[in-house]
DNA sequence: TGTTTATGAGAGTCTTTTATCCAAAATAGG
DNA sequence: CCTATTTTGGATAAAAGACTCTCATAAACA
C-alpha cells in the first residue's frame, strides 16, 4: 500500500473539514458518522493532525476540530507527511540506509524522480481545490456518499 | 512505506541474479549471505518470484535459482507486482472501493497520474540497465557492499 | 453542578507482514 | 543405494498495523 490506512482516513477527514464553513468546530463524532470511520480510530488520527499543527480543537459543547488555515492554504502533502512521516517520500527503493545523492543505490536517481512526482502532486493540490472539484462533479467521499452528504445539516429540526 | 520490505528484498535479489552469469543457478544461501537478508525470509520471497514465472529453480547440489529471461528483458515492474500485487498501483488514495474513471474520487485523476509516473519508471527500467549502472559507478547493493562483492567468487580455492 | 466534547494513556483484539523452523522431495555424486 | 545438498511447502512465532474500547482528565457551556 502506498499510503497507510490512517493516512487515507486523514485525507478524507481533511477534505470533510475543508468542505465545512471555515472556522466552525466540527465534532469528531459527526465526522466519524458521515465518513464511516470508527470514532475512536478517527479520534487518534485527528489528534495527530492537531499535534502537527494542521487542526485545532475546542473542548466542550459545540466543540470539535477545525482546520487552522483555510483549505486553500493546505496542500495534501501536509496531511500525508503528518501521518505517514516524511520518510515515506525519502526512503530508498532497495532499503539501503543513507541512500542519497552522495551514496546512491543503482535505482536512486530514477526512484527519487518518481517519488518527487507524487510529492509535487501532493504539494500542488490543496484541500479546497479538491473540495471544489468534488462539489462540482458530485464525486464520492465515502464508498456510498459524495460531498452532498455533508450538506444535510439537520440542526434545529 | 511505498514498497514492502519483501518487495525491496526481491529487487535486491533480482539485481543480484542479473549480475551473475546468465543461466547459472545460484544457491539461495549464497544470495542471503551476500545480500545480508535472512535466508529463510529470502527463500519465501524467491519462491514467490518462482511461482510468478520470473525465476526458475533447481533442487539438489549445484542447484539454486536463476532468472528465466535475460535481465535485459525484465523490467522492475515485474518484480514489484509479483510481490506487492497489482493493487499497489491501482488503489484509491482515499480508499474508496471501485474508484476509477467511471466513479472517481476527487483525487483520482491526479493520483492516477502520479502513480503512473512510478509505474512507467518501473516499466522502463530493466534489471540489466541497473546492474550496468551499478557496476560502472560501483554503487551499493547492500548497506556496506557494492556490486564488487558479487565478484569475489571463491570457488575452488 | 452536570453535560458535552477533546485529550492522553492504555489495554485488548484481529489481521498482515516479517521472520524462523522443519519435514519432505529432488538431485548429484560416490 | 547412501549421503550431502538444495528447494518446497507447511507450520509457527514475533512484530507491526489497524482497529475497538475504557477510563481519567480537562475545558467549556448551561
Amino acid at each position: 500500500m502506498l499510503l497507510s490506512k490512517s493516512c487515507v482516513y486523514g485525507l478524507r477527514a481533511a477534505l470533510f473539514l475543508a468542505n465545512q464553513e471555515h472556522g466552525k468546530f466540527i465534532p469528531i463524532r459527526q465526522m466519524s458518522d458521515k465518513l464511516e470511520i470508527s470514532f475512536h480510530f478517527l479520534t487518534k488520527i485527528l489528534q495527530q493532525l492537531t499535534a502537527e499543527g494542521i487542526l485545532e480543537s475546542f473542548k466542550g459543547p459545540n466543540g470539535g476540530v477545525r482546520l487552522i488555515k483555510r483549505g486553500e492554504q493546505i496542500p495534501l502533502i501536509d496531511v500525508v507527511l503528518a501521518i505517514d512521516g516524511s520518510e515515506l517520500l525519502t526512503e530508498c527503493a532497495l532499503g539501503l540506509p543513507g541512500c542519497g545523492v552522495k551514496e546512491p543505490c543503482p535505482l536512486h536517481d530514477k526512484w527519487a524522480e518518481a517519488r518527487d512526482g507524487i510529492r509535487s502532486m501532493l504539494e500542488e493540490s490543496t484541500l479546497t481545490e479538491l473540495v471544489q472539484k468534488g462539489r462540482d462533479e458530485n464525486l464520492r467521499l465515502t464508498s456510498e456518499n459524495g460531498f452532498d452528504i455533508l450538506f444535510e445539516v439537520k440542526e434545529g429540526v
